[in-house]
RNA sequence: GCCCCCAUCGUCUAGCGGCCUAGGACGCCGGGUUCUCAUCCCGGUAACAGGGGUUCGAGUCCCCUUGGGGGUACCA
């Protein structure tokens, strides 16, 4: 059976690059028929957040990436944190230092330090120094007791050239001596990643390890432990990595850095504000803008709300907070680094868990194309089905706090219906915002009111429009639209020379649903108080 | 510095020695539909990084150069 893991550390939110990795390996397991397990990699106390785990696991489940083992669905290989699995660590340390496969050492961090440094200007790269004679248990203990700090290091074959065997880039050879005696326990008591990788791989029975380019040179590492603990050696497949627009591989820092260019260019802001707006003081803003400090996620997206730039997706809840669909990122992401092998590129998730393959995964890095995306979101709003749709948006717009959360259900279909087109989640909320507003607290864009309204007869047309649309006996989109269409026929004007300033008149701008669908939800008592409010306004 | 990986339109890619006059998609440009925005429809632009080999024949195989990326931790 195909076994497939995802590891994350629980550092903060999953961003793409991680997404993507779990969904080749989940897309693999699904395919095959095999089994995808979640664990989390939390052996850095340093890194952990505690609600990391938490975030990452809503992420996936919003992506609708499931896991057959794993945090909070259990299985017979757990626990699935790293961090309670100590003791079995500690077994398989014990045995590698009792077969003389492994030995402690003592050096400070600044010791190790001061060696690489010295090591620096030379030839080869830095190589720990293996001792002659090494520590026993009982030393190693009294160290600890002294408060030294005690590692333990694997025993590396230096003579010996190791081939990875990669499906997507073939053999690859490292000479010998290219790896060096590492670390497997840390002196905090906790394993290396390296370690801890290699165990729980081979404990959970994972056949394919699907991870990013990056961990391409970590793995003749795993092969020599593996091979020191007699384990066996999973199938390779190293992905290519995704870059963003700004070259360099996509990182969580692109959002601040952002974030930083923005207030830079941007004249007249009140910093006091700004900062307040983060929830940080002053003191740390300036540290910020001068690239000093970075203040948390929920700080940096308040401040962009605030100045109302848009920062790039990396996040997965950025997409979703800008309205994707997870079927569009699932898609989309297989794409990067993946393809079918044929011409398609829109497909739902059934259809790419059916076409997925390793052997089809493309060596060279790839750009994440922001245009593209949004192209595959419009496609997938169209191609998803209303019922759906109406699922993700209430969701959607309960999240980001919508007005239109309000719509029941009933309401909601019709805006999806009358929103075919829509990039995403987020235009539709905007464009339906002005049904759940206050007559009389309609924002009115300046622009399109001097433009529509004021310009040319725009008023005498709503004046009107008004009096026709008063005398409707049964208000229905055809109602409206006959009602319109003749009055813009005997004045011998477009359409929309009648639209328009009514749409201004309802919604305050040039932007809105269809124009009979919006005066029909509004209602006919609601359209006619905000005609006269916007008549009595702008009268002169 | 050292090690590793990669290289086709602006971007994602198809191509696994002759089917390539290099195909698709996004973008972009032009046109059309339309009550706004968006959608939608039609058309166009645009690439084998450079240089050596191998071969009857190279985008496809080999080498070098250049360029890009990754790694070089008691992080994962």
């Amino acid at each position: 059976m195909i076994v497939t893991r995802f590891a994350p550390s629980p550092t903060g939110y999953l961003h793409v690059g991680g997404a993507r990795t779990a969904l080749f390996n989940w897309l693999y397991a699904r395919r095959a028929g095999g089994k995808f397990i979640l664990r989390i990699e939390d052996t850095d106390l340093k890194r952990n957040t505690p609600t990391a785990m938490q975030q990452v696991i809503d992420d996936l489940r919003w992506l609708g990436i499931d896991w057959d083992e794993g945090p909070e669905v259990g299985g017979p290989n757990g626990p699935y944190l790293q961090s309670q699995r100590r003791d079995i660590y500690d077994r398989y340390i014990r045995q590698l230092l009792d077969e003389g496969k492994a030995y402690y050492c003592f050096e400070t961090t600044e010791e190790l330090g001061a060696l690489r440094e010295e090591a620096a200007g030379g030839k080869q790269g830095f190589a720990y120094q293996r001792p002659e004679v090494f520590a026993t248990h009982d030393e190693a203990e009294q160290a600890r007791a002294e408060g030294r700090p005690v590692t333990v290091r694997l025993k590396v074959q230096q003579e010996e050239v190791t081939v990875v065997n990669d499906v997507v880039r073939g053999e690859v050879c490292f000479g010998p001596g290219e790896v060096g005696d590492f670390i497997i326990l840390k002196s905090d008591g906790f394993p290396t990643y390296h370690f801890a990788v290699v165990v729980d791989d081979e404990l959970m029975g994972v056949t394919h390890v699907i991870r990013g380019q990056e961990h391409l040179m970590n793995t003749p590492a795993h092969q020599a432990l593996q091979k020191a603990l007699g384990f066996r050696i999973p199938v390779y497949a190293h992905m290519s990595v995704t870059v963003s627009e700004t070259g360099g591989k996509l990182s969580k820092r692109e959002r601040p850095k952002a974030l930083r260019t923005a207030i830079g260019a941007s004249e007249e802001i009140d910093v006091q504000q700004l900062a307040a707006a983060g929830g940080i003081d002053i003191e740390m803003f300036n540290a910020f803008v001068m690239g000093k400090l970075t203040p948390d996620m929920p700080a940096i997206d308040a401040m962009a709300e605030y100045l109302g730039v848009h920062l790039p997706e990396i996040n997965v809840v950025d997409f979703f907070r800008s309205g994707y669909l997870p079927e569009t990122m699932v898609n989309f992401l297989a794409l990067l680094g993946w393809n079918p092998g044929d011409d398609r590129e829109v497909m739902t998730r059934e259809e790419v868990v059916a076409a997925f393959d390793i052997s089809r995964m493309a060596k060279s890095n790839s750009l994440f194309d922001r245009k593209k995306l949004l192209s595959f979101n419009t496609e997938h709003i169209r191609i998803i089905g209303h019922e759906k749709l109406s699922v993700h948006l209430r969701r959607y717009l309960e999240v980001v706090g919508s007005p239109v959360a309000a719509a029941d259900d009933e309401m909601l279909m019709r805006l999806v219906r009358i929103n075919e087109g829509a990039r995403t989640l987020a235009d539709i909320d905007a464009k339906c915002r002005f049904l759940f507003v206050a007559n009389n607290a309609v924002g009115y864009d300046p622009k399109a009111v001097q433009k529509i309204l004021l310009k040319a007869d725009g008023l005498a047309v709503l004046k009107e429009v008004r009096e026709r649309l008063a005398a409707l006996e049964t208000l229905t989109p055809e109602s409206i639209e006959t009602v319109l269409r003749s009055l813009a026929e005997e004045k011998q004007i477009g359409l929309g020379k009648v639209a328009q300033p009514l749409r201004v008149a309802i919604c305050g701008t040039t932007v809105s649903p269809p124009i009979f669908d919006s005066v029909e939800l509004l209602g006919l008592d609601n359209t006619l108080d905000r005609i006269d409010i916007a008549l009595k306004r702008f009268a002169e």
